[in-house]
DNA sequence: CAGGCAGCCTGTCGGC
DNA sequence: TGCCGACAGGCTGCCT
């Protein structure tokens, strides 16, 4: 479910009532996620939170030990609440802070993962992963030479983590529409002149979608339990036979994959 | 090796 | 009203 823009956005919420508090310990309700929850998870005691980074769709919370690494998988969601609030169905996991609240982790699917690790280096989950969309690592002349011999759709291969972090079903719709490019391209038939509109497109909607604290479609919350706001401003994802903003021609919906994909068969080519 | 897709889980919605 | 299938923001791992 959440994006990088609601990743983000949690990070941004969580932040300043987790760094200078300490977890007094963590309360596992559910450990059953994707992966189990981690032993060393269920054991924290007394551990400062020192920063609290992102790398792709990871959090990563630093206590003088090691990193909490934290993913919300399709459909989690984590709050700062009053330490008293009693849990509901899905509130798998809280960690309970020093300064009397607690960070409340609810996820119905349970595809997330609380994982534990005392280096990042070369940790499974974050050693393989492409650059940040947001750095200038990540541009058109990245996209350009990573794409001469993609035989895939573009669409598909924008939600690949090996070429950019990130980018996942909505942004990837969302993006294309913005460049003008159809999800159907072959990534080899792109243009250099393509990819760098592509990259800047990627950019602009994510930076977007940030200031708007995300894209709420049922589950996501920002942390302090509103929704995010770009849902409002999707041009196609979800929108199928609804006039496209642009030039009315009705969005177009299909599949990558098992993925929907939406798009306007006028404005894209 | 790249590409495609099943599966992990629960909830919701639409059609019959 | 109830049942059943399809679908939902991600990612891994197995198969071709």
């Amino acid at each position: 479910m959440p994006e990088l823009p609601e990743v983000e956005t949690s990070r941004r919420g969580i932040e300043p009532h987790l760094v200078g508090a300490t977890i007094l310990h963590a309360v596992v309700r559910n450990g059953r996620l994707r992966w189990p929850v981690s032993d060393e998870i269920h054991a924290l005691s007394d551990q400062p939170v020192l920063s609290v980074r992102r790398r792709a769709k990871y959090l990563l919370l630093e206590l003088p030990a090691g990193w909490i690494i934290i993913h919300l998988g399709m459909s989690g969601s984590l709050r700062i609440l009053p330490a008293e609030l009693p849990p509901q169905k899905h509130d798998h996991l809280d960690l309970v802070m020093s300064n009397g609240k607690i960070l409340r982790y609810t996820d119905p699917r349970r595809f997330g993962a609380w994982l534990w690790t005392k280096a990042l280096e070369g940790h499974s989950v974050l050693a393989h992963l492409g650059p940040e969309p947001l750095s200038d690592e990540f541009s058109g002349t990245w996209l350009y030479e990573k794409s001469k011999r993609k035989k895939t759709a573009i669409k598909p291969w924008l939600m690949d983590n090996k070429l950019v972090v990130g980018v996942g079903n909505i942004y990837a719709s969302e993006s294309l529409f913005a460049a003008g490019i159809h999800p159907d391209r072959l990534a080899s038939s792109l243009s250099v002149e393509e990819c760098c509109r592509l990259a800047q497109t990627i950019k602009a909607v994510l930076l977007r979608s940030i200031e708007q604290g995300g894209t709420t479609l049922r589950d996501f919350l920002q942390s302090d339990g509103k929704p995010g706001y770009f849902a409002q401003e999707l041009q196609v994802y979800g929108r199928e036979k609804e006039p496209c903003r642009v030039c009315g021609t009705p969005v177009s919906a299909g599949k990558h994959g098992q993925r929907s994909t939406y798009w306007c068969r006028h404005c894209q080519r």
